[in-house]
RNA sequence: GGCUAGGUAGCUCAGCUGGUUAGAGCACGUGACUCAUAAUCACGGGGUCGGGGGUUCGAGUCCCCCCCUCGCCA
């Protein structure tokens, strides 16, 4: 196969708080999937990560947790970034979208946008706080909803009636800052980036992505046409924590004070992160560049998103949007993504995960219960691809001990022990092959086929669903040749076969290490072999390790889940986090 | 209310541009094996493909109507 290179990013997650399950298999896990793979299929990878720190609710975080916003967003990176380490997920940078990177690409962008005409500047009346001395958008304003008489609504949305509001809408407005009723509507000025009019850019490009899933194009294609069609967007907040929209060179004046709208510098943070890969290995621009910038040596790059369905129309709609534009005033020319892929819900034992209402298993809780390959392996083979999947203890329990414990773990368990106890940790000498090795390379040969279409074509379960086949094809041969009792008659046939199972249990980890990397990591460990490389061949990958070369019986790999367990995690995890 | 996606064996899901007796895993039953984490392997039972019309030689697969679930928007 050609080298090629894949610019993947994973959607950002925001960073007040930790994530839940369903986050992280929405982008972070199966990019990581999709990184491993092409990885190891020897291609160069950019794989990419960062916080999505700006915005209303980190600052409404901050202030819970008496944290100065700054504060809390490092130490909250430094959280997410632990966490992700102990899933594995394999960023080559996990970046903040407050770097100083990502603040000097962002004024960039809205700097050639306003230049091109793109940008309007808008003025609307809203809520300013005497007592506070700032305006207060969405969430800072609370009062009684009109709708159903809550007392705390948020001036976006009721939670007690889910029903939107404005926040003019509020009975009794206050600030959620201070409480102060000393509100008065002023007149402000708000920066718009002019997406109508890069409607049928927009169109053009989405329609070109024939090859997308539907639930990308149908969502993307909905808000394109839905009701007036697509709206210019406000760019900017009357904030403190955020890309400041007033800067040295911009077109506009009079916007001191403001910032940019979370949702235009966050996918901006993807070309952010990935110069603060360059900074933090010493690197020069044109290091990050080659990804990025077709003009400067990304144009054989193949982008790849992976993100949540909730947030395919800003990486649909926005933010193509803004590289468009940029891209037209004919100056720095910006890679463009070429394939989005969403995912829907994970849901959470008959509702759903919900981080502000504390509800399912978080990453740091799942970490503390079992190790990462457990969750990766049931979060990928159930991503929810073709519509919402369910998180059940369960089925989790009956995933996990069926496919890991029992077809793989047993079969390493199982070859290993044998060996050792009839000749000794090495691998044994003699024998030859016949029909019945011929016939499980032919089915492997087939199965490994089947299984890169669907890593190259991000189908997650199915891959899943054909690596596990493979793991069985191996439990398959050994019950249908019975190496302890070819061995009471034929011992050297006995040592052609157990040879064969473990140069077999080499291959299961390199194949497997996308999805359960530690696992293949400590298949290849007792088996005292550094070399990963992907097979091109299976007759050739299946002697690979020669007669007399020694390994280690390896511990349990993966321990099953009791019931007494799963029991025990249900109930904690039946309520709200504390 | 508008729109998206779904509704296929007890459970979780595959079924591409319509074509032989509708598939897999789990669960269940029977058998084989005893190297192994009471693991593995083989065989089997089980579905009027949400409901009703229609197109067609032929529909789970296309068209229309209805019901239900989920999500987005209003």
């Amino acid at each position: 196969m050609d080298m090629a290179r894949h610019l993947i990013t994973s959607a950002i997650p925001y960073i007040n708080g930790i994530k839940h399950l369903g986050n992280l298999v929405g982008s972070q896990l199966p990019s990581d999937l999709f990184a491993r793979y092409m990885r190891a299929r020897g291609h160069e990878v950019m794989f990419i990560c960062a916080t999505d720190e700006h915005g209303t609710p980190a600052e409404l975080a901050a202030a819970k947790a008496g944290k100065p916003v700054e504060d809390y967003c490092r130490e909250m990176h430094e959280t997410q970034a632990e966490i992700a380490r102990g899933f594995r997920l394999s960023f080559d940078h996990f970046g903040r979208s407050s770097s100083d990177r990502n603040t000097v690409l962002t004024q960039y962008f809205a700097r050639v946008l306003g230049e091109q005409g793109l940008i309007e500047e808008k003025s609307e009346k809203l809520f300013y706080s005497v007592d506070d001395g700032r305006f207060l958008p969405d969430r800072y304003i609370e009062g009684t909803c009109p709708n159903c008489g809550y007392e705390k609504a948020r001036g976006d949305q009721c939670e007690n009636c889910t029903k939107q509001l404005d926040p003019t809408d509020l009975i009794n407005p206050r600030s959620a800052v201070s409480g102060s009723t000393n509100l008065e509507l002023r007149e402000t000025k708000h920066l718009f980036l002019r997406q109508k009019t890069l409607r049928e850019d927009i169109r053009t490009w989405i329609k070109s992505k024939a090859d997308w899933p539907v639930l990308t194009t149908s969502i993307a294609l909905k808000w394109l046409d839905d009701g007036d069609g697509l709206q210019d967007r406000g760019i900017t907040r009357d904030l403190y924590w955020g890309v400041p929209a007033q800067f040295e060179g911009a077109p506009w004046t009079g916007m001191e004070g403001k910032v940019f709208y979370v949702w235009f510098d966050a996918p901006i943070e993807y070309i952010g992160a990935t110069a603060e890969w360059a900074d933090a290995n010493g690197l020069d621009d044109s290091a990050w560049q080659r990804w990025w910038r077709t003009d400067k040596g990304a144009e054989d790059v193949t982008y790849t998103e992976f993100m949540g369905k909730d947030n395919v129309p800003f990486h649909t709609l926005s933010f193509p949007a803004t590289l468009i534009g940029v891209n037209r005033a004919g100056g720095e020319q910006w890679k463009m993504v070429d394939y989005i892929k969403s995912f829907n819900y994970l849901n959470y034992d008959g509702g759903q995960f919900s981080t502000s209402q504390g509800r399912g298993v978080f990453m740091d809780q799942a970490l503390s219960i079992l190790p990462a390959d457990y969750w990766r392996w049931w979060l990928l083979s159930h991503a929810p691809e073709s519509s919402d999947s369910e998180f059940t203890w369960e089925n989790f329990q009956t995933s996990v001990n069926k496919d890991l414990a029992d077809v793989l773990g047993n079969f390493v368990s199982r070859i290993t022990k044998f060996c050792r106890s009839k000749f000794g940790e090495a691998l044994p000498e003699g024998g030859s092959w016949g029909e019945r090795e011929d016939a499980l390379i032919a089915e492997l040969s087939t199965r490994l086929a089947a299984y890169e279409s669907f890593m190259e074509a991000k189908e997650v379960r199915k891959a899943a669903t054909e690596l596990r086949a493979i793991w069985v094809a191996g439990n398959e041969y050994l019950q249908s040749v019975g190496p302890w009792t070819v061995f009471k008659t034929d011992p050297a046939q006995a040592a052609a076969q157990t040879r064969l199972a473990l140069n077999l249990m080499r291959l299961y980890a390199i194949l497997s290490e996308p999805f359960i990397p530690d696992a293949a990591g400590l298949i290849l460990a007792a088996l005292k072999t550094e070399d990963r490389s992907w097979p091109t061949d299976i007759r050739a990958a299946l002697t690979h390790l020669p007669a007399g070369h020694a390994f280690e019986t390896p511990e349990v790999l993966f321990r099953k889940i009791a019931d007494e367990e799963r029991e025990e995690w249900q109930k904690r995890f039946s309520g709200v986090r504390s």
